[in-house]
DNA sequence: AAGCATTGCATAGCATACTATGCAATAATA
DNA sequence: TATTATTGCATAGTATGCTATGCAATGCTT
């Protein structure tokens, strides 16, 4: 049934959709780590350090599509918070390489156990066959936006 | 191809992919309504209330899924920047009711314009077919997120 | 009616994300 | 080698979103 004037239907827009489920992802991933003395923002940085750390800022930049002053600000943060220390390169004095601390080596568990347990708790209502073809569209979407402007 | 002590994919993590798509949304809709002096924050906001105006605060933060203060947040930018008038409620002292000036009632169908050119964009790799599921599976994982805790 | 609970909104404080800009170190070029 | 361009990072300023908290107006209970 369609109702006169209405031009825009949000619940149909898909802008407004993704912007619902991420808050609702990251409000759910926050009350899970949040425990551990963490944040949704420090995530993205962790994943990558845990994986192997010692690398750079830009590095981080370029694999997370975060812009940088975003980078350093979450870096900062985590430094401040015990997280990470940050130590000058030795043969390019630009560069800053980034190291986890035992604590935050001590997280990876728990951590990535939170997000796997909010992942599942997402996806819960769709089958195997629809989570991977919502993965799936989802990063084609993520790929069509990247490569548009 | 497995790789060793890897623990966590996070391409393959439908939170991680969540937050990028919207924080790519977020860029393409900056991008788009900025040269009509708006932002992705108040967006929301005025599609409910080019829909009907008057209404109150609470309206908008059930409606969507927005906290309060965040909501009251965004509304004294509008009013700020001259989208909104704020007046009391005449027979609840409580209650604020929320009015558009014309400044912002013209902007309709520019920035609706906006939107839906940003979610063709997004959308254009997937056949309509895909586009319908897409927006199907990403309502029931936020139908799911929504009901849960 | 008095006292208590609820409701609607505002404020404080912070995290996360962006653009714009500056600066120092290195690289490239003339 | 001197100049210019690029690179890596930091800072400033702001928007968007959250939790915690306070307060005034209203509603409820006795």
């Amino acid at each position: 049934m369609l109702i006169c004037c209405m031009t825009f239907d949000r619940k149909n827009s898909a802008g407004y959709v993704v912007n619902l489920m991420a808050r609702l992802f990251a409000r759910h991933l926050e009350a899970g780590i949040r425990p551990l003395g963490l944040g949704t923002g420090v995530f993205p940085a962790l994943l990558m350090l845990w994986e192997k750390d010692g690398v750079t800022q830009r590095d981080l930049v370029d694999a997370l599509e975060i812009e940088q002053p975003t980078m350093a600000n979450t870096l900062s943060r985590m430094e401040r918070d015990g997280l990470i220390t940050r130590r000058r390169d030795e043969t390019d004095g630009r560069v800053q390489r980034i190291w986890l601390t035992d604590k935050a080596r001590a997280l990876e568990t728990k951590a990535t156990g939170a997000a796997n347990a909010v992942n599942a708790k997402a996806l819960a209502g769709l089958s195997p066959g629809q989570q991977k073809q919502f993965m799936d569209l989802m990063r084609r979407v993520v790929a069509t936006l990247d490569h548009s402007r």
